[in-house]
DNA sequence: AATCTGTATTTTGTATACAATCTTGGACTA
DNA sequence: TAGTCCAAGATTGTATACAAAATACAGATT
């Protein structure tokens, strides 16, 4: 019981941060390939299929059916986003990440997360900024009504991020973010472990980043944010010396 | 003969680019899809396929030969790199950006190249920045000797962002600014011809860039990378005012 | 004249077949 | 035992054919 909410929470997760990479189309008859594109990006996503395996056309046309086209196609599709690696002649699969290249993604996003954090306190509306400050609100609520349910924090936390990325004004940059670098930092649940660490202190991070932009100073809203992040990196840096040093 | 001497200069820039965007497995024996899709980025970045023309499978196949199978995956390929931009169903034209497009992708390529900037100030070996001024010493002599060979200049300029962005050691950066941006900033030729106004005063930034990376100082580098590619994005903005007004 | 509509054409999406290449497993050798 | 080589199997790259959708154009209508 516990558990099936949870999991309705996690698809809740995964729902808003789906949102925010909204790259396809969603047309009213979508191609199969789009269909199973990102039927496998959620696949990579959860774990179901872990990094290094072996993803083939052939085994694509068993689960989903369809010709081997479109799954092609898709497998393209999800390269581009760099979920899969794809060698010539040799097939495709799903991207591996050593901890060198997870501090390189983590730290690109640091910098572009910032900077949509500063561009967002120049330029989003007023009523843009007063529906950041209700999220909060509710977000405190939330927090001090149950404290066990750190994944509505999550929830929360991701949704304010997007809704950063969204204020800078910049599609560019929310694509670069949320199109590429998001799934990946999604895929290997770091930035969950993370954030359920520490709720509350998030929380107050997120509270002094909002007022420095409702104040529309956004030297310090980059800063913060940068800060914000960082202290996720090294929270990330930790857990992974210690899941290296189980292993 | 002094046009076709600029041609061969021309082509030298272009192959220099090449190099930093050199994602291309470029394996002993090269999938059909890989050569059209290289060919067909060099043909949209020298113009000779025009922002908004339609590229159609049928068309690559009159063109390079073979059948739309691969053709398919070249246009997929120049998707991810957003050349092109496929609508289903309707086909895949030749992006097309606006000024405010432009002015979003210069905004994320000055926060990546001066982060790229600091990185490198930190991260790059003693050997590597010796060669750096090097490389700005030949800049110099190459000026002074000759003034108006401004090909030359663009060609060390973009050969000296190169290696500032692979100093920072980070790929992913790398990947993004030479594998996403670039081609589309080449493509309007914009830095072109920004570049070939100010040749003198683009050396001098540069020189105070590697003396700063030189001392090790990485916020100064990064700071001087930021004001240097911000002048070349207003200078951009003139540019683009002046077509305006003429058009 | 301009707009709408329906048909014909073109183009893409998908399915299937064949050729080229890589992977896997085992036998063989040093 | 470790490494190499080779062949069978599996997988991808490419070609061709058909179905579905969008585009273009001609004709009708207001």
């Amino acid at each position: 019981m516990k558990y099936a909410l949870n999991r309705n929470i996690f698809n809740l997760v995964l729902k808003i941060v789906d949102n925010m990479a909204d790259d396809a189309p969603m047309s009213e008859t979508p191609t199969l390939a789009e269909k199973v594109s990102t039927e496998l990006t959620t696949a990579i996503v959860r774990g179901e299929l872990k990094p290094g395996a072996r993803v083939s056309e052939q085994m694509l046309v068993e689960k989903y059916g369809g010709s081997r086209a479109p799954m092609r196609e898709a497998i393209q599709k999800l390269e581009a986003r760099h979920l899969l690696i794809r060698i010539p002649h040799a097939g495709a699969r799903v991207v591996s990440l050593t901890l060198a290249e997870l501090r390189d993604i983590y730290e690109v996003r640091v910098e572009l997360e910032s900077m949509a954090c500063r561009l967002a306190a120049e330029r989003m509306t007023d009523v843009e900024i007063a529906e950041l400050q209700q999220l909060l609100q509710n977000h405190e609520d939330s927090i001090k009504a149950e404290q066990g349910q750190s994944y509505y924090q999550k929830a929360g936390d991701l949704d304010l991020h997007y809704r950063l990325i969204r204020g800078s004004k910049n599609d560019r940059l929310h694509q670069m973010l949320c199109g590429e670098l998001y799934h990946l930092v999604r895929m290997y649940r770091y930035q969950t472990s993370t954030s359920e660490k520490r709720p509350l202190q998030a929380l107050q991070e997120h509270q002094r980043i909002v007022e420095a932009i409702a104040a529309r100073d956004a030297e310090l809203a980059e800063l913060l944010m940068r800060r914000h992040i960082q202290t996720s990196l090294r929270n990330l840096e930790q857990l992974l010396a210690e899941e290296e040093g189980r292993a």
